[in-house]
DNA sequence: CCTTTTTTGTACTGATCAGTCAACTATTAG
DNA sequence: CTAATAGTTGACTGATCAGTACAAAAAAGG
């Protein structure tokens, strides 16, 4: 009981998401957080605690969407072969990477980068994407193993964190260069060396 | 002529570039600064002129010390074959990042991912570090290849883009875990990929 | 209706921010 | 020596920071 609240938590994370993806934890003030997310200052910490609480919550929020997303297609045998569906993970990241101008790139990898907000509450969140991302490209590795799609000489998770590493790094160099053809480079080179 | 000044401009950003590096540049107050430089704020204002001006000195300092401390491991023929300079790249990293307790990583990565700072002037300071890292790998493999230590099925370009890519995704990963056999199979699985 | 509970909006806090400024000091030129 | 130039110092600026206090408002139970 008690007055309901105005507004729905999963927006408000969408909207505080959006502010530390563009800005990152450090830059972004509460002020921004309110004005993006159109709530008052009361509301804010009323339901969050803190400008930390909320960046945790946007990270988790990130996770629900934009990385499970990811994962679906990497889980899809609809989405095409093993070769296929890795090719399009990094071929996605390229065209989304290159076409935004604030170059934001992944929250996750932009968590684990920035000090500031890096605590070992953040640093457990994006442990665990990059082992669901890790796990994901291996279980893939190992069906192409077993399928002949891909070569069996040597191990799956070996292969797998060589190419999630690869992944990282592409996303690393979109956030400062305009050269689509080194992102894509990269992208085949991964893919050759599976 | 006038009153000489009474520090070294190389040690200062020094002292600087250790700031950013911890604190990333957002997060970095012009007291921590003051305090590691040892200047006053006058001093430091009227050397430097600001706090980014400041900062984009660090990044070519990181470049002109420990980045061009790495290039040349790997353009040293005494330093072994192409793929022990490679190893020694990713595993010299691998030593010192799990060795950091603050995890800073990569100076350039972090100036490329923090959103903050990333000025176009600070982003070509680290495109040019990426490209440096780029041609010196590029030139490895290629020599690899025309001595036959390398198979030469691939474009040169593309196989040193694609270890680059796995090399800042080492990078990436090292800021949250512990698991340094995780690290090693990266680095395995992309001299694998040669 | 009134009480209880929760949310909301806003004014406010002390701290801290990047940057400035003027007085002072050290140096060289003449 | 004096004048000119440049560096140093620390107090100061207004803005902004994350977070709090509190009263008004909105709901539910009685």
């Amino acid at each position: 009981m008690g007055r309901p609240r105005e507004f729905s938590d999963h927006a408000v994370v969408d909207a505080a998401m959006e502010v530390f993806w563009e800005k990152g934890y450090e830059a972004a003030t509460t002020q921004d957080l309110c004005d993006r997310t159109g709530l008052g200052r009361g509301s804010l910490y009323n339901a969050f605690g803190s400008k930390h609480r909320l960046y945790e919550e946007a990270i988790r929020r990130y996770a629900a969407t934009r990385a499970d997303a990811q994962l679906a297609i990497l889980a899809d045998p609809e989405a095409g072969s093993v070769r296929e569906r890795l090719r399009e993970l990094m071929l996605g990241v390229i065209e989304a990477d290159m076409a935004d101008p604030g170059r934001r790139g992944c929250l996750a990898l932009n968590a684990a980068t920035e000090p500031s907000g890096r605590t070992e509450a953040v640093a457990a969140l994006v442990r665990r994407q990059f082992a669901d991302l890790e796990q994901a490209i291996c279980h893939l590795v190992t069906l192409g193993q077993r399928t002949g799609e891909l070569p069996a000489d040597r191990a799956p998770l070996q292969v797998a964190r060589t190419f999630q590493s690869a992944y990282y790094g592409l996303r690393v160099l979109a956030k400062v260069t305009d050269d689509r053809n080194a992102l894509l480079d990269v992208m085949e080179g991964a893919l050759a060396a599976l």
